[in-house]
DNA sequence: TTGAAAGCGCTAACAA
DNA sequence: TTGTTAGCGCTTTCAA
């Protein structure tokens, strides 16, 4: 166990130097003769000194403290992003604050300020929705504060952003499904104003006319991402006249959604019907048939948004905040689709 | 938006009292007079001014910042608790950190302390199963750290504790199979040396030895909670001989697995095959069938658990610490239950 | 390259 | 009941 009440006073005294550069020592600063630096050093690991984050921040008006700000009704997404960003931002010695928010709500970005404020906080990481708020992060680059958003799709303004392309996965699937001969595919899109069904829906759409294979509009649904709205929406598609044989749905919830309206109406799938989602959520992988997906690469986006964030924060090392800003989905095929032969 | 840089000292100026007056009125004190205080107040709400988090922290050796330590491979579960956490605790002033950790790790302990230390926590809750590690709870105390488990069982130090009584769910779902009219019944219990699994294990086994229906030592299976310990030890109980006509599962990520398993053998759920689990998670209502299953109370009991470690932690208001305590989960009937008309 | 001293915004003895 | 005076542990001018 470290040693409780070292200060920097006591290291200063111990390596009869001052506390001011004791001072440059812990905060790096090029400023500080070798010999110098290393007998501070070297005191500092021998009595397990830590400095005092309050301390620091009430000097520096810095907290350490980064803030995670989310209105989203997947835990299991939440779950993996906080896990990715705290592998990257505890090493660094930053400590994240988790933040729900509304993302509708007329007040969201005061809520939002207020929230950065009463921790004073060092910086923080939008989920979408929230992070699709254009007008969000005006008021934070108003504000000076450092914020990495996670989004779909595709942005200029790299050293903001850290970016799925959904736009790719979409396609993907939609070649899997025209791979595996069918002809009556349908698509049961998320609410379009979310930029990441905007992008799965055009991915897939367009990848579909370019093979010659424009969705009919009856085939072409809008639904809301949630399970009940698969059930209902895929209701709707398979007691169609003429029901399709492939539905390829916006996330994992409401392709779930769809095997149970499937199951409800005694269609049986994969061989009567194929259904397949994006995601790759636990869900996924549990549901039987387990899902055809598009897995989203959580984690590495989350650790991407912490190193950009801290990058950002400390100010230094400018080439780490440019890199690594785009990530790739990926085609998981599992049991829920399968080779059309009418 | 509230304006930014208000200190105490402007609003001593400006209500023509001193600093430590105001100081007063923001840490309650009693010893204020009404009049000063509701003067102090009115300049507090007017100038919207909110204390430095950092600098009391320094002052007084606090932080406002509650810490959140898991090893939970259940994402559902820890966002339940954050949610619940946070709605409480937000409105107190403090704010929620998260920390995975490994509860086997040899160095636990001083992880969390570190944890603690770094951040300057000023308390932190407990989640299975790292909550069920006697030893650290010993340190905690030695430390003097404030701290609140939530666990499933029953504990006489009910101010340490929020405790979930799995046993008398067990006992309900016990009834409830019987109430069906089945006859083999098999349970899948989770390790056994997790507090929770026990207490299901043995609130279903005693509940049934009660009616007089001992469960055969075959229909008896230690898993390990996870999904394909599920379907492996589903696998086995249903190729016996004499199959059980009911599974009950330590939790719905082992009755998934069962449902797997079942579905590979051809063995339809629930007209075959009675299986059920314990949680209620998002899982259990989307998989199909539908799981029954045991709910367990997780909002609330994060509820109580941040109401009592601020209590605790500001040490006034000792009814609040006692109350509330245990929280009761409930049988939830859906689709993967059936009569047993053999 | 280093150090002395002031001060970040607040709380806490001790007086008054 | 209220105010005065020191700090809490650190960073940061400014000077040496």
């Amino acid at each position: 166990m470290p040693n409780e009440k070292i200060t920097i006073n006591d290291i200063a005294r111990l390596s009869g130097v001052s506390k001011r550069t004791v001072s440059r020592v812990i905060n790096q600063s090029p400023k500080v003769g070798e010999q110098t630096k290393l007998k501070v050093e070297k005191i500092i690991e021998q009595y397990n000194y830590v400095p005092d984050k309050q301390a620091r921040g009430l000097a520096s008006s810095r907290s350490y403290l980064l803030g995670l700000v989310y209105d989203n009704p997947d835990a299991l997404y939440i779950d993996d992003v906080q896990r990715g960003v705290l592998s990257f931002c505890s090493k660094k010695g930053y400590e994240l604050v988790v933040h729900p928010c509304r993302y509708k709500s007329p007040d969201l970005n005061d809520n939002v300020l207020d929230f950065i404020r009463r921790s004073k906080l060092d910086g923080i990481i939008l989920l979408p929705p929230a992070s699709e708020v254009d007008e969000l992060a005006d008021v934070l680059d108003n504000k000076q504060v450092p914020y990495v958003r996670l989004v779909s799709g595709f942005s200029e303004k790299t050293d903001d952003f850290v970016m799925s392309n959904d736009r790719h996965g979409a396609a993907d699937m939609a070649r899997f499904l025209v791979s595996l001969k069918h002809q009556k595919i349908a698509m049961i899109t998320g609410p379009l104003h979310y930029r990441s069904s905007k992008e799965r829906y055009e991915g897939f759409i367009h990848t579909m006319e370019s093979m010659d294979r424009p969705l009919p509009e009856s085939y072409l649904i809008e639904g809301t991402n949630l399970y009940e709205s698969g059930i209902e929406k895929g209701k709707h598609l398979l007691t169609l006249e003429d029901r399709p044989t492939a539905i390829f749905c916006n996330n994992d919830e409401m392709a779930s959604g769809v095997l149970k309206a499937a199951s409800d109406l005694g269609i049986k799938v994969p061989e009567q019907l194929s259904v397949c989602g994006f995601d790759d959520n636990l869900l996924a992988s549990r549901i039987i048939p387990a899902l055809t997906t598009i897995k989203r690469p959580v984690r590495p986006m989350a650790v991407y948004a912490a190193n950009k964030l801290i990058a950002k924060i400390e100010g230094n090392n400018p080439q780490a905040v440019i890199q690594n800003c785009t990530v790739h989905p990926e085609l998981v095929i599992r049991d829920s689709t399968g080779f059309n032969d009418n």
